[in-house]
DNA sequence: TAGATTGTTAATCGATTAACAATC
DNA sequence: TAGATTGTTAATCGATTAACAATC
């Protein structure tokens, strides 16, 4: 089935529409509407409906959505009606923390490797996983065939440290760095930006 | 000067820009062009002049923009060529987090007050920041008007909390929970998608 | 059946890009 | 002057929305 061109804002709006169901699922709710997620997720309900379209047909004329239903769907597309081991380079204060942050692991991304560059860090543990040589990287990731990297080091060695994830064969980067990366177009960036974030938001104080 | 109205993904843009241009004055640079511009950032030039361009003009024919310069004046605009004070609700382990990065103070934004609706919490500090109860955010926000919250609470107090927020006149949020705040449109939301990003990524492997 | 809501088309809206005169 | 690069216009591209036939 040759896929029709989906474009990357759909593809990012996608997890919100899932997410959005798992609330109303909570809530015990059977069955939605293209208005009633159009409402929640504040868009119109004929972007919903458009966006769902181009992976098939998800609704009943008259009734609208089965929720657990285009729950699946939606994981089937995404990819994540699977599990998937993702490692962190980093362990500065964001990189512990990441490390400890259960959202990951409560949404399917399996956390199972740590590397930093700092001998007083390599060889020491958070939780239940050993931080490795950042040297060691490069093998790991090709022996593990892991394809999912977070970036956490400082700014100044972002790109470089990208550059060898690239080499490695990772082929999507959530980056915490405040750097725009270069990377090939095989490879996905998801950028992380609390700062510019900020300062976007005080142009309209 | 009556502003004409500038496209959010615009001013979303400029804080890059920003971030490029120390870069670049980091490697002792003082000029540089629009082409050198959109390398960096992996845009075209004439959509970095364009973008400028809602502003005024900021260049000069033959040479380029001034890096001293332009950074000045993106400061104006974005109204980062101050110090705002901002303020945390949630000190779990992110806001916890949240509360040593230093990001935040190394580009003018300046916490100063910590809320969380834990008893064991209130009272106790992080480094020079005392937990207070949530319950005196709304008194805090509005003796100090505080603007800009962080706002790191879990995924079922979000929306409340923010509403909250929004009723003690806050502006503008840095949102950390994975929900999708409704608020009035007078409020500015930038939501942190660490999971939401993996998840379209995914899509792509 | 009547009411509701989908999936899709076409229109509209908005953002990006190419091109170039102006000019440093 | 010749070369480079801006700021801006107009063309293009792409995304959103309105509208509605289909149908549950």
């Amino acid at each position: 089935m040759p896929q029709k061109f989906v474009p990357a804002i759909v593809i990012a709006r996608l997890p919100l529409y899932l997410r959005t169901l798992g609330f109303l699922a909570r809530e015990d709710k059977r069955v939605t509407s293209s208005q009633e997620l159009a409402e929640r997720l504040g868009l119109t309900p004929a972007q919903i409906r458009k966006d769902l379209s181009y992976f098939g047909e998800f609704g009943k004329q008259g009734t609208g959505y089965d929720i657990a239903f285009l729950e699946k769907q939606l994981r089937q597309i995404l990819k994540i009606d699977r599990v998937w081991e993702v490692f962190l380079v980093g362990v500065g204060d964001l990189g512990r923390a990441l490390a400890h942050y259960r959202g990951f692991q409560e949404n399917g991304f399996r956390l199972i490797a740590l590397f930093d560059n700092a001998p007083s860090k390599i060889g020491t543990s958070i939780g239940a996983i050993a931080i490795q040589d950042v040297k060691e990287m490069p093998r790991v990731v090709r022996e593990k065939k892991l394809q999912i990297a977070i970036l956490a080091v400082p700014a100044d060695a972002a790109q470089s440290v990208a550059d060898e994830l690239v080499r490695a064969g990772v082929r999507a980067i959530l980056n915490y760095a405040p750097v725009t990366l270069n990377v090939p177009p095989k490879v996905k960036v998801y950028s992380i930006e609390p700062v510019a974030g900020l300062q976007g938001m005080t142009y309209y104080l």
